[in-house]
DNA sequence: TAGATACAGCCTATC
DNA sequence: GCTGTATCTA
């Protein structure tokens, strides 16, 4: 190789080398906080390209955030200089997207399938439970949907809900029943959720060989960025790209790992070696952020957890300040000390961008927002409401959707009532029912009802109101811009004089919203490459650009980093937070745990640590006692501050007691029986879940706890 | 279908 | 204590 093709190798250490240099072959790299993990990737990807292992259009590279990914491209044509068309750079849903769209008809869909979000779920739910007239208040849609999602996660399929031991009872019977109605009525309105665009790319590959080889031959090389994040349905993904080949690269870092709330799955990492044959790992070790006190502070943190790879970080970087812990009477207090500390760096001239407040639930934002607004720091919150959630955006988004598209009945559902137009809970179900019968779209239902002359009085008005409406925004389709149709939509629809004639407060602001959703608009082509843009590719917007503190959960700090971090509130009930402790035991200590962790790293040169002895939570008074994380930091990396009670740190250590999962009781081959499927052959351990081959010639994902071992 | 009233829920979140 | 939503009543 001569030196020209060599630049992308330039300043790797050498574990970071060793892990771009290994071409084929499964390859575990664990990268701690600020190692270096992204700067692997795409240099792995250069390298592979560089050195003609791969064209770009072999290489497929899988992200969580659209962000990630674009950045990963960036940097990869950076590295080589030029830009590097063809690469499958993406997040899991945008790729699947993709790769449904050329193959929809083998799954029953069209390739202009709808893509619903959360809003569009729990309105289905909403009105499966009426029509099997379930109470919502034994069953709450909210519960249903995550339960759904959360089985969709876990590659469980509603007809094999039955064999998972756990969800027994009637609750159960009625969720399970809800989740087949679900399923159908998404296929019926030619629609997927989020899991589905998973789930039917697992089932598109394994269920067809030659599509299968197609995808093996054609993606040589496989990279994964946040390997520790992935569900048991993104891990069954990879399998079956990775199948023949095993060219898989997973970046990861176990010890942040902090999604398990939406379905991750930590064992995925841990179980990296086992699950591929021949697996190299690489650690990344070496810190390039943070001073040697942070360090070492979220080192001696992270040992605490039980379940983890180890990894022992270094830095060649000095001490550095040492951690202040501030502690406090109240909340009102934190923030005072947290802001009288950021008035002095304001004097000594650091910039408000490079300074963070990191809180673990947003409620903790109201006392450190008043007293930044009391000293004039101008500061802004990260995450919360994106653009194209708004309500007001959703519904104009909604009508687009049903001039797109025949099927999408889920958006008709939404706003065919909005503005009122007389078409309340009846008159919908009626053109529902005929549209079952008929099995055609409900729009085209309606179409059908009005014909027939089969509604009569208001109901008829609103609906001629309604297509015609929609009838001749489809004629503009043709020949006008999207923008021109959008504002036609909001004008003709009544929706804007709806909101003129409302009392709500904030009508300007909407106004406004829908205003800068027209101009948006013409940034695009077409009303798919919209649409699919709004679905897959809501980016959060960039905010105001003046220099302002930044104020951030810790979950959404992932992967930044400032010169200067606050981490509040660290009381026990708030951090480690109660509810993860409830529901999760040991395993959400470990994760809250992960979280302070990921909160340490952050920081590259200045970490401050506040907590108080007294918060208002929802208007009430309670005492708070110091988070035990605080006494898992090392002594000679803190000094302590502030007035209020000094926490213990001549705590007994806890140790922590484990469940090992039931799973680890079998292994591939393993003979086992079902209780209710009887005797099969363990096939792959996901988890908690074991893939089953039945005798009934059956593949089946059952819990472990369903299952016996069945040696002679 | 607007307006009043009752009532639950209140942690984190990408696509 | 506040907010969004479900349900009831005129």
């Amino acid at each position: 190789m001569n030196t020209e093709n060599n630049h992308h190798l330039n300043q790797l250490n050498s574990a970071q080398e060793e892990a771009v240099k290994h071409i084929n072959g499964p390859l575990l790299v664990l990268a701690g906080a600020g190692t270096g993990k992204t700067k692997v990737l795409t240099s792995r990807i250069a390298h592979l390209i560089a050195t003609k292992n791969a064209l770009p259009s072999q290489i497929l590279a899988v992200t969580f955030t659209n962000k990630a990914a674009k950045e990963m491209v960036e940097r990869v044509e950076k590295i080589l200089g030029y830009e590097v068309p063809g690469m499958y750079i993406g997040t899991f849903h945008s790729i699947s997207a993709r790769i449904l769209r050329k193959n929809a008809e083998l799954l029953g869909l069209t390739s202009s399938f709808n893509i619903i979000d959360m809003d569009d779920q729990l309105r289905l739910v909403k009105r499966i439970l009426a029509e099997l007239n379930i109470d919502t208040d034994q069953v709450n849609p909210k519960a249903v949907v995550n339960q759904i999602s959360l089985w969709k996660d876990k590659a469980i399929k509603a007809s094999d809900v039955d064999d998972i031991g756990s969800y027994h009872g009637n609750y159960y019977d009625a969720v399970k029943q809800v989740y087949k109605l679900y399923n159908d009525e998404l296929q019926r309105s030619n629609s997927c959720d989020f899991g589905d665009l998973i789930l039917h790319v697992i089932n598109l590959l394994a269920s067809n060989e030659a599509c299968q080889n197609y995808y093996n031959k054609k993606f040589k090389y496989i990279l994964v960025d946040e390997y520790q994040d992935t569900n048991v349905s993104q891990y069954l993904w990879l399998r079956l790209f990775a199948q023949g080949h095993n060219n898989i690269c997973c970046v990861g870092d176990d010890d942040q790992s902090i999604y398990g709330f939406r379905g991750a799955e930590i064992e995925n990492i841990l179980r990296f070696e086992k699950d591929f044959n021949g697996a190299k790992i690489v650690k990344l070790e070496q810190n390039y952020r943070s001073t040697a006190h942070i360090l070492n502070a979220a080192s001696k943190l992270i040992n605490t957890n039980q379940k983890r790879h180890g990894k022992t970080l270094f830095t060649e970087s000095e001490g550095g300040k040492k951690i202040t812990i501030l502690s406090n009477w109240d909340d009102n207090a934190e923030s005072n000390s947290i802001i009288q500390e950021i008035e002095t760096l304001k004097i000594r001239q650091h910039k408000l961008s490079n300074i963070a407040i990191l809180v673990r639930a947003f409620f903790q934002t109201r006392s450190i927002e008043e007293a930044l607004l009391n000293e004039a720091i101008p500061y802004k919150i990260v995450g919360g409401l994106r653009f194209y959630e708004r309500k007001e955006i959703k519904d104009i988004i909604a009508y687009l959707r049903v001039v797109n598209s025949d099927s999408d009945n889920l958006a008709l559902e939404r706003i065919i009532n909005v503005p009122k137009r007389a078409l309340g809970a009846a008159a919908f179900a009626k053109c529902n029912d005929y549209s079952r019968t008929k099995d055609v779209s409900i729009y085209t239902a309606i179409s059908e009802l009005l014909k027939n002359s089969l509604v009569t009085g208001k109901a008829k008005a609103g609906l001629e109101e309604f297509t015609s409406l929609i009838n001749d925004a489809r004629q503009m389709l043709q020949n006008s811009s999207l923008k021109d149709l959008a504002k036609f939509i909001i004008e003709r629809s009544g929706y804007e004089e709806m909101l003129k004639a409302s009392k709500e407060v904030n009508i300007d602001t909407k106004l406004e919203n829908l205003r800068e959703f027209c101009e948006a608009l013409s940034e695009f082509h077409n009303l798919d490459e919209f649409l699919e843009h709004v679905s897959l590719v809501n980016e959060l917007q960039d905010q105001n650009s003046e220099d302002s503190v930044n104020i951030l959960t810790l979950h959404s700090a992932k992967g930044l980093e400032f010169d200067t971090v606050f981490l509040t509130g660290w009381e026990e009930g708030i951090f480690p937070h109660q509810r993860s402790l409830e529901e999760s035991g040991d395993k959400g200590l470990e994760e809250e745990r992960r979280l302070a962790y990921v909160g340490i790293t952050r920081a590259r040169k200045k970490l401050y640590i506040s907590y108080a002895n007294n918060r208002r939570i929802y208007n009430k008074w309670q005492v708070s006692t110091p988070s035990r994380f605080l006494r898992e930091l090392p002594d000679e990396a803190i000094e302590l501050k502030g007035s209020g009670t000094r926490f213990n740190n001549s705590y007994q250590k806890k140790t922590s007691s484990f469940n090992t999962t039931s799973a680890a009781k079998f292994k591939v081959g393993d003979n086992v029986i079902h209780t209710s499927f009887g005797e099969g052959n363990v096939k792959s351990l996901i988890g908690d879940v074991v893939e089953v081959n039945f005798e009934s010639g059956k593949c089946r994902f059952v819990t472990a706890n369903s299952l016996k071992s069945n040696c002679v």
